[in-house]
DNA sequence: AATCGCATATATCAGGATGATATATCGGAG
DNA sequence: CTCCGATATATCATCCTGATATATGCGATT
């Protein structure tokens, strides 16, 4: 078999907590899920009326506020699939840095240049780090939960993961002054 | 314009350290590359003879051992190209981690599966970090070179942040059996 | 000397995922 | 009352991956 269809299962976890419609899976995946996965509309979507042919997710039609939405729940061969896919081993932890690769083929343009993509860089993982640390703040107290001990989980990797690029950040600014300075 | 091709830059930024051939190229990223970036051999030869096409590369057929391959050189105006692309700010970095999203739906099938998912990345990360360890050992002896500047900036995020995760992995461990314990 | 397996080398293809775009409605700010 | 952004669904060109196909050279094993 080819490459297994990953949003599969990434819909198919959100429903097994609530039930959620296409554009709200979109929501949860830029907020919550956001530092390790992402997903777009044009994945969502076909992959939605795919999961409701097979018996994965029922859908049904509301309204709020007189606005026509469609509404998925997951069914109990969709909570298989799920807790199926969870036993396996991962197949691939993916990174795919476009600032290490700048960084990395920077020769061509001079440390001047790379110092200023350590710079954006600093700035971007400064920003992602404050949200983790909310997110992280909240869910302590909110521990005796079991969906919110995974969650957290999860925070503190992004937490550790993004104090580190900070420290790498300033270790390496550091590295172009001393080189740049002799 | 859609989805900027990143896999022209990174044969760019190949080929402006020397020529390669696209088999080399492919080597390249799994080696050098691979902690911050993968491409495949459907996108590497097609995106040659297109880069050839646009005269940012030259090729040239070279025999050795009698063994026939292509060998690609960087021309002006592929040299260009690299250099306006990176000047450019970062698009997009982007961390896809199949093992955070399995802790995170986690819930389904418990704290005892999600241990074992941890246990299992932490095993590549050590991995990881021993090839690391020994690229910046390497590397430290050769500094003085501007290319290695460079790639020495991009092992030591590597062993950062794989120093992070190997931390994380610890924590979240504990915290797993504190929870399991009462 | 023959064969087996592995690295070298190039190429193509089905399918998955992204980013852009299209369409339409609702609610609040000015 | 109009404009703008959020809500909501859907499709498409394009990129990229993993698999597969094909073929040769080289060293190890039998």
């Amino acid at each position: 078999m080819a490459n297994i269809k990953k949003m599969d299962f990434v819909i198919l976890g959100l429903l097994s907590h609530e039930p959620l419609t296409g554009y709200e899976i979109k929501k949860r995946i830029d907020s919550t899920l956001h530092f390790f996965w992402s997903g777009s509309f044009g994945s969502i979507y076909p992959t939605l009326n795919q999961l409701e042919k097979d018996g994965k997710v029922t859908k049904e039609n509301v309204s709020t506020n007189g606005r026509e939405k469609i509404s998925y729940s997951i069914t109990e061969d969709g909570v298989d699939s799920l807790k199926r896919w969870l036993e396996k081993p991962t197949e691939k932890d993916e990174l795919r840095y476009e600032t290490l690769l700048k960084l990395f083929f920077g020769n061509a343009t001079g440390l001047d240049e790379a110092k200023a993509h350590i710079e954006r860089f600093e700035e971007k993982c400064k920003g992602e780090l404050a949200v983790l640390d909310m997110f992280a703040k909240n869910l302590q107290q909110a521990l005796d939960d079991d969906t919110h001990k995974h969650y957290f989980l999860t925070v503190r990797f992004g937490i550790k993961t993004y104090e580190s690029y900070l420290e790498w950040c300033s270790e390496a600014k550091e590295q172009i002054e001393e080189w740049t300075a002799k």
